[in-house]
DNA sequence: CGTTTGTCGATTGTATACAATACACTATAG
DNA sequence: CTATAGTGTATTGTATACAATCGACAAACG
């Protein structure tokens, strides 16, 4: 039986941010794979509506069952996987639909992370997120998309670290997920992208800075508005692209 | 052994909505305990803060390890227990500062989810937005407070329903049954809560059926920010209350 | 020829045994 | 008396075997 994986293993592993390494151990196999498979199916190497089974995986990395099906669990609450009981998982295909309904819930949540890290964000956080800017700024130089949005990435989550609220943070993490499928087609499909996106997050960390929470908010909502328009054209209308099995 | 759980079976279980039935059959275990045990720690019947260990549950109920195991993953996803490896899990404490974050998230996605209701809401819907407030009229002069509340989930659920955005969901789901433990707070320990409520409630269905977004929302997060200032003088002020086992 | 029913295979759901590990406690040395 | 190392125990992490269930296909019946 063909194994639909085409991961050149170890390729992109681990270079996202470890979701809730804070609270659980890195050694732990279930967790590992999680990372890993997030990774594989964020940068598209596992195909959107791509079909895999627990037994599949745990064989393809000779580990058992057990931790496949916990890490699946898991990519499923991020909503990067779909559950349906015996018929396998399958990849969340991504569609213009579901393209919108997870910016519209970005746009209110970055939002609020952006006005309360104006509000809360300390010296650390400002020298971080300005180094975190300057990296960036390195990497559109040097045209390296993906490194470009590995520190965007970078970047955001700080903001939310920023933010002190731990729910808020977690809530962003999970339709932060799926949101970063979408974030990485963009900067794929249009890298000059990058040209505005560098600005936008220049204008707010300087707002941050200030403390103005209503302009972060408002630059934030912006740029993820902005953003959006420019992958919604390189979405496929609907999500019939999937293979019904 | 002790076993700290206290929990009079069957009695308050299942009255809440189901979370993913529509993904995941009824007869499967996990989804059972999960749903059984999000219940209880809901309506206190599980101190907040208390300590439940993998083996206890499963001998309690009679069930093997892994489906328990998997219920408190369910159960840590929607940030009711939190997973410490190797020392057991432990019932979400209370505080105000969650209430804090919790509250400050529900604002910005219930706030949406009322805005997009007001602009979706079918006939059906708005039928049965309004069908649910007569119950909780008759449940407030009935002064049934756990009838109430009953309902007022069922309402917000079906506005979350009506917005027809499955992320936003999926989200509010996360963040709402964090924020059910609080809700039941208050009204217990502020009956008159209802009063206020209701009223509220009456006007958000009001602004829906006259498809008027931006007052839905306002109405929403007024609401929220009520029962909020409600709610906090009777939370612990830090969360130092928990046995530390 | 259409419909229903039975069987089979694939896949997940559940149970259980074993391994690893972190914490608490004790004993011993200084 | 205090500090530290070692050991034991509780608890989760992982592996694996077995059961249940769903969908597909085929055969029998109308």
């Amino acid at each position: 039986m063909p194994i639909p994986l085409s991961i050149n293993a170890g390729a992109g592993a681990g270079t996202l941010a470890a979701p809730q390494a804070q609270f659980r151990a890195a050694g732990v196999l279930a967790y590992e794979l999680a990372r890993f498979l997030e990774s594989a199916i964020v940068f598209c190497e596992i195909a959107p509506g791509a079909r895999l089974t627990e037994e599949d995986v745990s064989a393809r990395y000779g580990i058992s069952r057990s931790p496949v099906r916990e890490a699946f669990r898991l990519l499923a609450a991020d909503g990067l996987v779909v559950l349906s009981a015996r018929r396998g998982i399958r990849v969340t295909p991504v569609s213009r639909r579901d393209l919108a309904e997870v910016q519209a819930c970005r746009i209110e949540l970055e939002g609020l992370a952006a006005s309360e890290a104006a509000l809360h964000a300390g010296a650390a956080d400002l020298a971080e997120l300005r180094a975190i800017v300057e990296r960036m700024a390195a990497a559109l130089e040097a045209g390296d998309v993906r490194r470009y949005f590995s520190h965007n990435v970078a970047f955001t989550t700080r903001i939310h670290v920023a933010s002190g609220n731990l729910t808020l943070m977690r809530l962003l993490d999970g339709v932060g997920k799926q949101a970063l499928r979408y974030r990485y087609i963009a900067y794929q499909k249009v890298p000059e992208l990058m040209r505005v996106s560098l600005p936008g997050n220049r204008r707010i960390l300087t707002a941050i800075r200030a403390h103005e929470a209503a302009r972060a908010r408002a630059i934030t909502a912006h740029l993820i508005r902005n953003s959006w328009t420019a992958i919604e054209p390189h979405i496929p209308t609907d999500d019939a692209g999937g293979a019904p099995r």
